[in-house]
DNA sequence: AATTCGGGGGG
DNA sequence: CCCCCAGAATT
């Protein structure tokens, strides 16, 4: 738990200072108050909508959370219904937005805000820190954004627009590196408006101070304040570390049917895609014989075994390379099976299943 | 410090 | 194909 502490330690060292901080701050919040996107969780910014949107903002693009964003608002409208939810509602709230564990997260968070702080988000980042799902990023954005404490939230954004600023080749992936920017930004953040500042700065990485060498320089409200552009270095930074390439993972998907349902089964609590519904399956491509073997072994008496078309599915680390089988079979005894036996509709409105296997949920509609 | 956590949008 | 995205937790 203390190792969420670094972000106070302030070592603020090799970075030049930009020249007139003062000046930055007031252009930056000038351009912002007159471009500020307009988004679901800035126009009733409460602490619980700024959280559930920061939460969901993690690695993923404003677009992409909007929709989750006002279905999530709905459903659970404040800490005290996050905190009761069940498990698979909450997880069915988050299918496709990736990143389970974060939604995890939320609801044990919830259930702590209940018990030790009288159901509120405390507005301090040191306790917001201590939240489970809250990093460093998260609770200065809490903190600035929800309570107008004067903390920076230093995010991928941040750590783009400042290299560019400064003119530094330092990898901004280094933990050394965004440790140095969180100091750095500690005295940069706007006393005044820190949360304006925060979200300037979200919104120009956003439209204006754009990655792979593709800045729109001359919109830029900063431009006088940055070294790359003087230097014409856009397109050379920020540097980034190479990443390490995917591995494959070959697996075979059965759509087991049987009297009008079919058979799914939960994925395990830690891990990948952590407590979602998911298709039977099986490490490697196997053949119908094999899969008839493996299914009898599981209670399911194969009466047809025909092939469904192979799908690929890419994370961040690891590509499934799945092959299909539509299964039409006899279950020996009721409940003798592993698996939990669901109707089209309720995988549609109930179960959490997650993007990996859609080419396998599209294969019911067309049965 | 490196790896593990999803998924989609755009070059 | 590749990149990146309002990162956090774990090892």
């Amino acid at each position: 738990m203390n190792k969420k502490r670094f972000i106070l330690d302030s070592a603020a060292e090799g970075f030049p200072e930009l020249e007139v901080p003062a000046q930055f701050q007031k252009d930056l919040l000038n351009w912002y108050h007159k471009n500020a996107r307009v988004l679901p969780w800035r126009s009733q910014p409460s602490p619980y909508r700024v959280w559930i949107s920061e939460m969901m903002l993690q690695q993923t693009r404003v677009d992409t959370v909007i929709p989750y964003f006002q279905r999530f608002m709905e459903a659970l409208p404040d800490i005290p219904a996050l905190a009761e939810v069940t498990e698979d509602k909450l997880l069915k709230l988050w299918q496709g937005l990736g990143y389970y564990n974060r939604a995890l997260n939320l609801k044990k968070t919830a259930q702590v805000l209940m018990s030790q702080y009288g159901g509120q988000l405390p507005p301090d980042r040191e306790a917001l820190l201590a939240l489970p799902g809250i990093g460093p990023y998260s609770a200065g954005a809490i903190s600035s954004i929800a309570f107008g404490r004067a903390v920076p939230a230093v995010d991928g954004n941040v750590l783009r627009i400042m290299a560019r600023l400064l003119a530094s080749y330092e990898d901004i992936n280094q933990g050394a590196h965004k440790k140095k920017m969180q100091a750095f930004m500690e005295k940069l953040v706007s006393p005044e408006e820190p949360g304006n500042f925060n979200q300037g700065l979200m919104d120009l990485g956003a439209g204006i101070c754009l990655p792979n060498g593709q800045p729109k320089c001359p919109d830029c409200p900063v431009q006088a304040h940055c070294k790359a552009y003087r230097q014409e270095l856009t397109a050379l930074i920020p540097v980034k570390i190479p990443k390490k390439k995917r591995r494959i993972e070959e697996k075979t998907v059965f759509v087991i049917a049987w009297q009008e349902r079919y058979a799914l089964q939960k994925r395990k609590s830690g891990g990948l895609l952590p407590n979602l519904w998911e298709f039977p399956n099986r490490e490697g491509h196997l053949k119908p014989e094999e899969s008839r073997e493996l299914l009898k072994d599981m209670g399911i008496q194969a009466v047809s075994i025909t092939p469904l078309a192979a799908s690929k599915h890419i994370f961040s680390h690891i590509e499934w390379h799945m092959k299909g089988f539509l299964v039409t079979g006899e279950v020996d005894e009721r409940g003798a099976s592993p698996f939990t036996w669901v109707t089209k509709e309720e995988i549609q409105q109930e179960y959490s299943i997650p993007t990996a296997f859609q080419a396998y949920t599209k294969s019911l509609e067309e049965e």
